[in-house]
DNA sequence: TAGATTGTTAATCGATTAACAATC
DNA sequence: TAGATTGTTAATCGATTAACAATC
């Protein structure tokens, strides 16, 4: 059953209530009460929990256990990818550290730096290597993902080192775009278009 | 005119493309060369720039300097907008230097950490205090959006502050669901949601 | 006039919401 | 049996795509 975009971002919501729930030890919970949580609709809930697969019960509700289970295996968090991080700036550093990620299942393995003095240092567990090491390095490790933190202005020639490392997949947070073969998966994570649209709600909402 | 949130999304695209145009000294874009750029579809491009109401001319396109004008009124970077931001981790301190928010119009005017250690300093221009002082120091500023970075566990109680203070708007880079009045603007930028898409899509495409 | 490009209307697609039947 | 909750079908809404008319 294929998810959409929209009801695809509300699953690792309800994976974060359903985690809560169980550790109070709750082994039931209805669509209702992680509506509630989360401020949607039951509707929505009973929608999206149905095309996991797992049937509530009236009455009863939905098998956290079995939940959590399923929920893990959608969004990828049962299984390790190996991440390679470039750009190890100050967002850069901020993602190695973000504790969240791991529990998802990314482990990045490497980052890499343009700059000598932050290359062969350890960060948050994660080794940084001179960014020349790139290719050979991502191909040694056979990281499928790469998360693009550099400069704009090096965003493509970097994207290409990976691509040539065999990445299948970039998350880039850069604002550039990023020119790739088809079959490599481009992610964009643009803090500008959000603030974009965070700046016309004010707006609209003052209007 | 309203834009729906996905067509919200294209405007700061448009709008780099633009600039960029704009800089090589061009004077008018066609629609399709900005969906080329932007690897959309023509048509889209034209109906969010009709909906923007400059109007283009065929066979020519669109005048640059008008889009560029009324995109950046829509996308709020016409007007400074002042922020506080609350938890100078690695995150916190990566938007203070991020130079792309101020040139779509956000002024961070003061910062607040719970470490006495990060407090009184000047962090990419922007003064770090102590964050008891955080209510005052908002209602002084008169700030009307707040930037959260703090531990997810301490979020609630920074929001509260922040809104005691007056703020009507809250960018939460936290996990945390924020319980506000209803006439504060919450926007959630989830970086486990990103993520979470990103694996799922990932798994799909090898599937 | 011919051709390229804008602008608009209609069709399609996907997501949300409403209504209600099925079930424990 | 009654009532609460799940599951599903139909209606609505919004965004995208297709087709084409209008315009320079």
């Amino acid at each position: 059953m294929a998810f959409g975009t929209q009801a695809l971002q509300r699953l690792p919501l309800y994976l974060r209530v359903l985690r809560e729930l169980a550790r109070e030890g709750r082994a039931y919970a209805s669509g209702a009460a992680l509506a509630g949580a989360l401020g949607i609709e039951p509707v929505v809930v009973r929608k999206d929990l149905a095309r996991t697969g797992v049937r509530g019960t009236p009455r009863v509700g939905f098998p956290i256990a079995e939940l959590i289970a399923e929920l893990e295996r959608l969004t990828g968090a049962d299984r390790e990818v190996m991440a390679v991080l470039a750009g190890v700036g100050r967002l850069g550093s901020a993602l190695l550290g973000y504790p969240g990620f791991r529990r998802q299942g990314l482990r990045i393995v490497a980052a890499f730096d343009a700059a000598p003095e932050r290359c062969n240092l350890v960060l948050a567990g994660t080794p940084v290597f001179p960014v020349a090491t790139l290719v050979e390095t991502v191909l040694r490790l056979g990281a499928p993902l790469g998360i693009l933190t550099v400069p704009a202005e090096r965003a493509q020639r970097v994207a290409e080192q990976m691509v040539a490392g065999g990445v299948r997949a970039i998350w880039n947070f850069t604002p550039a775009r990023l020119d790739v073969p088809d079959e490599v998966l481009v992610q964009r994570e643009d803090l500008a278009v959000s603030l974009a649209v965070l700046l016309h709600r004010i707006q609209e909402r003052n209007a």
